[in-house]
DNA sequence: TTTGATTATAAAATCGATTATTCGGTCTAG
DNA sequence: CTAGACCGAATAATCGATTTTATAATCAAA
């Protein structure tokens, strides 16, 4: 097995971070939420110090706030920061597709064919909501994967995530859904055809629209 | 008392959190070190838990690779890494420069000239490195602070300490440090001027001569 | 010599227990 | 009443010790 693994194992606390990364993006806790670091350690059977690194973590990368002396806590949501992220993902997107469709080679064209057709075939089935999300994700990362800066494709990671926290929790409009759905393909055509102000533009308007199906996670 | 000190005080955490943050951008460790966590430990004296969980945050933020199973390394340098973060700063501060132009009001402007007057003072006492840094930092902070986006904000300092890295290690070069003084006070005129095409290009220019010195970090 | 297995050593990760701090209720002086 | 002092329970933070895993050093076989 020499070649393989690589990459080091999982830790305990490598595996909670994920899975809380997870649960938080999803929804699973109330945003504002205090959280108590023993009912964790309970429910997700590990313990302290692994649990105690991830939440450290997971505070870094956004998705918790910590505050001295007194834990972790689930930020609040806030339209006002949907808003801020729903802008940045447009420019930084935006900016990492024009790039991408600058420098992205055949082998990335077969692999946007490849997501984007997942992707669709998961539209279809209605229930495996995890798994069109995961093809979702999947898709929008293959499109700007090829942009060049890795901290680009990192920023933009961490303002998905960000949003999807939002998004999750709003309830889901059909109509839209069919809409944006429609648009992976045009982006993919856009692309293909190496379209970078359609592909730009488009990419902007899709974001757009998903703000708007996110702020309904501010249903009164 | 009451109103103060409403920020929690300091743990050991958070304490060799900031420290090993400085140290790291500081270039007080050599790049691609392997870290002892229990050199350490001794080095700072603190004990295993908070040092763990400073260095789970700084892997988070950027400035430390974890490797399950193989603790904690210091980033290489790389050329091609520099170029990507100085573009990015490029994009990310001439974005918020412009909003911030558009949006800073009077106490921004007063705030502005003082930043600018506190580095200028600096400027002329050679000695004194560290508190030179410590100005610098901020006035570009405040060059930038009324952009209205969080998000925007916290990628730019993180760039900024990633930057920085590279740029600490370069050697000085008195010319151009000169130049760079004096676009400080250009940026501010152009700001309160709210011109915004202008600064947007003198800032460019400013982070791309930064850049070439920071180069000097790959010296022979 | 190489290669591959084997063990000894060092280091990372984790656990269980201890210490320090906050939080909420209660009391007292003004 | 109300602001502040005080106390006890709850919880965050930290420590010291243990377990697990990687690293290196060693040796045997090809």
């Amino acid at each position: 097995m020499g070649i393989f693994e690589r990459k080091g194992g999982v830790t305990a606390s490598s595996w909670i971070y994920d899975t809380l990364r997870q649960d938080l993006v999803n929804g699973r806790f109330t945003a504002g939420e205090k959280l108590a670091i023993s009912a964790l350690k309970e429910r997700y059977g590990v313990g302290l110090s692994p649990l105690r690194e991830a939440l450290n973590r997971l505070a870094a990368y956004g998705l918790l706030i910590q505050e001295n002396q007194r834990g972790f806590r689930v930020p609040r949501l806030a339209r006002e920061e949907l808003g801020d992220i729903a802008d940045m993902r447009r420019e930084l997107e935006g900016m990492a597709l024009e790039r991408a469709i600058q420098r992205g080679d055949a082998e990335w064209e077969s692999e946007l064919l490849a997501a984007a057709h997942r992707l669709k075939r998961a539209d279809e089935s209605p229930e495996m909501e995890e798994e069109w999300e995961r093809l979702h994700l999947r898709f929008h990362r293959t499109l700007v994967a090829p942009c060049g800066s890795t901290w680009l494709l990192r920023f933009i990671e961490q303002l998905h995530d960000q949003f999807d926290r939002y998004r999750r929790l709003a309830p889901g409009n059909p109509e839209v859904r069919r809409l944006l759905d429609a648009q992976h393909g045009e982006l993919v055509e856009l692309a293909l055809a190496r379209n970078v102000q359609g592909a730009r533009e488009l990419m902007d308007d899709h974001i757009k629209r998903s703000y708007e199906v996110a702020l309904g996670s501010f249903a009164p």
